[in-house]
DNA sequence: GCACATTGCTTGACATCCTCAACCATTGAG
DNA sequence: CTCAATGGTTGAGGATGTCAAGCAATGTGC
């Protein structure tokens, strides 16, 4: 993978200027990376016998969450997260637990294996990922400032 | 949305230095990327009465595809395309077509119709992605770069 | 030119995902 | 205390997704 060009101290000192970019380009572009991105994800995923929504979920639990928060994350109905955690529970990688101050709230929360999974997953991910690692700490500095202001609500995760 | 925070020029004049992005942060900040992406996609598919998928196989038609290469494009079994196929056909957005050179292959073509829903979708994504639109000429040219070094398997689109 | 291998697409079976409506237990508001 | 709203689930129905198998068509090798 790794050529011999140059790795370049920062983009900006880049000799032959590009073309300027524009807002169509970068989304077209944003549609590739993404179907790039979910393409790792779900293999990372299958290696474990998940499908890329059970491993989204799981990566989502960093803390105990309730219902309604995942369909919040996930950006689906309620009823499909029944399912989707029903399954996990089955796998024994997440238990659902009562909340003791709302009755009706059950908390999300990892197992033990659950916890090795996700670790597993994102090993996996991040070694689908190496072409992140072969940048510089200037690039993927300046890129993660870029992403932040392109879509500024993402820019702080929930812990 | 738009706030009297003072749009910053270029990202390497930001003053408070940022503490470098590892790989993990960035790894991590794509996910919330994608999700982000894909959310906009999949309202703006919505507001044409189409899901997420069949949006994403209308806008890779910027051509006329085989089975076969959509399936490569959004990374699924063959059987899968040929009920998202059908669904679209139903709707009148695409058409099957035999290839002259192959009696094993179908193309699929967008109808005017198609073209129609997809030149939308774009319209409404781009609209929900204002923030990229607000990054100067350089900072597009700079995520552009990165994104392209970040996921180098993306940076050529098929035409 | 022929036999066999491979490919492209589809069908069928089955699992997962997804929305919508409705329901019940629980909490919040007034 | 009553009513509204919320959290989670169930059920119905459609979309997506994989895997195996089948058929028509093309490719390969002799």
């Amino acid at each position: 993978m790794s050529s011999n060009v140059p790795m370049l101290d920062t983009v900006h000192q880049n000799p032959p200027p590009d073309p300027p970019a524009t807002p169509i380009e970068l989304m077209d572009q944003l549609a590739r990376v993404a179907a790039a991105y979910y393409r790792h994800f779900a293999a990372a995923a299958a290696g474990r016998g998940l499908t890329l929504m059970q491993g989204k979920t799981l990566s989502l639990l960093t803390r105990p969450r309730s219902m309604r928060a995942l369909a919040g994350l996930l950006s689906c109905d309620a009823s499909n997260v029944t399912g989707i955690v029903d399954r996990l529970e089955g796998r024994d990688l997440v238990r659902r637990e009562p909340d003791p101050a709302d009755r009706r709230v059950k908390n999300i929360a990892l197992t033990d294996e659950g916890e090795r999974t996700v670790r597993s997953i994102r090993a996996d991910l991040m070694s689908g990922l190496t072409a992140l690692e072969q940048l510089s700490d200037q690039d993927r500095t300046t890129l993660r400032a870029l992403l932040d202001r392109a879509f500024p609500d993402t820019a702080v995760p929930p812990a």
